[in-house]
DNA sequence: TAAGTTGCGTGATGACAATCACAAAACAAT
DNA sequence: ATTGTTTTGTGATTGTCATCACGCAACTTA
């Protein structure tokens, strides 16, 4: 675990709050599709994300989920913040992409370290901003764009925070995640498909242009 | 201003905090539509909404317009810190719904603040939570509700930031919002003047139903 | 290898929203 | 009062996406 939060943290936090992070951080492996916050959960820490790729996504009371963004290792996940802190609860579902490891932070830290650390203050605030960003770009998404552009968009954003030039997914996880129907993704890929941009296999999607 | 700020803020702010906003801040006072933050702009501080209601709108390369929410008294542009803390640019442009008070705060201290005031730490966490929780509500809206829903949620939401049962607006302005034309604002609001819900007047639309 | 399951392809139809076109009403200016 | 401008109302048409219906292909299991 020290490893690899040197990896990937170092930089970021100083040395005493690195030495801290161990001490009090719990870790934790996650398998593929674990969920790792639900609905209506009460966060009692809040995940640094040191390996791997976690998808947030939103849902409404029928069910219909939409995908707000993805977490990638080094990040944080804002929303528990809000309910770490206030003891609220979380208004989305946090859900591995992929195996992945992370370090649970208790609550009573929280508030600790933004006086003791700058760093963890500025890291605090960066995930903030990165996570209002992302909001921003799915709204803008929603907005602005066409389905073609965003299943585009979606397909080349995942492979990035998969690592990834292929994606293992069916066309009816693409649906759930971009609250639309099956016979709709499939048309438009294989539109994409014929524009050369992508290749089409059974369970998987191969990306020929970013 | 010192009196504005112990009205809304004597709850939130500790003694020593006030004083020194009201030493450091900036009173400014915005007339109705005036610009208060423009898209590619640098801020030099990040202002407290003392009266009034701020719009909060994104915009997309074709000069296309969302909006993402309203600011009211006592709130805070979360966007505004991200910009002002990383000196990077603003993505949102915020415009005065109406005659507003603002305090200009200057970036300076926003870190200084984390480190000596509990309630400057609460205050900023739970304005990015509100903001993160108002997106969410935005993505919602897109995403799960069609035009006649979005829009009727659009008429009460603005009425309560304004606080008042009548809007003073035009359909091409609630367009410009919405981000689609006239034509179909128009004959949903006459839909929703059908089922009894609104009544229409020349540039002026009062709520009957909350 | 036969049967069952899951994933994908595609035509047909309908609903909602975008866009075009134009007229009437309300108001402002001369 | 006349003219011009802004705001609103409404029919007609088009485009995009949602939904239904169904067949086929690929993989799994017995």
């Amino acid at each position: 675990m020290r490893e690899k939060l040197e990896k990937y943290f170092s930089f970021v936090f100083e040395k005493e709050l690195l030495d801290e992070i161990v001490q009090v951080g719990v870790y934790k492996k996650l398998r593929e599709n674990e969920v790792l916050v639900d609905l209506g959960d009460k966060m009692k820490g809040i995940p640094l994300l040191l390996e791997g790729a976690i998808k947030i996504v939103r849902e409404d009371k029928n069910g219909d989920e939409m995908l707000l963004y993805f977490l990638e290792r080094g990040d944080t996940c804002a929303s528990s913040f809000a309910s770490a802190l206030t003891n609220g609860k979380c208004g989305i579902r946090a859900m591995a992409e992929k195996e992945s490891e992370i370090i649970f932070l208790p609550k009573e830290k929280l508030d600790e370290w933004m006086v003791k650390y700058k760093s963890w203050r500025s890291f605090v605030i960066d995930s903030y901003n990165i996570r209002l960003n992302e909001m921003m770009e799915t709204i803008d998404s929603l907005a602005f764009m066409n389905m073609s552009e965003r299943l585009y968009k979606y397909l080349t954003d995942k492979a990035q925070i998969m690592r990834e030039t292929s994606l293992n997914t069916t066309h009816q996880d693409i649906a759930y995640d971009m609250h639309t129907s099956r016979v709709v993704i499939s048309r438009l890929l294989k539109q994409l498909e014929n524009e050369g941009k992508i290749k089409l296999h059974r369970n998987k999607i191969e990306i020929l242009e970013f």
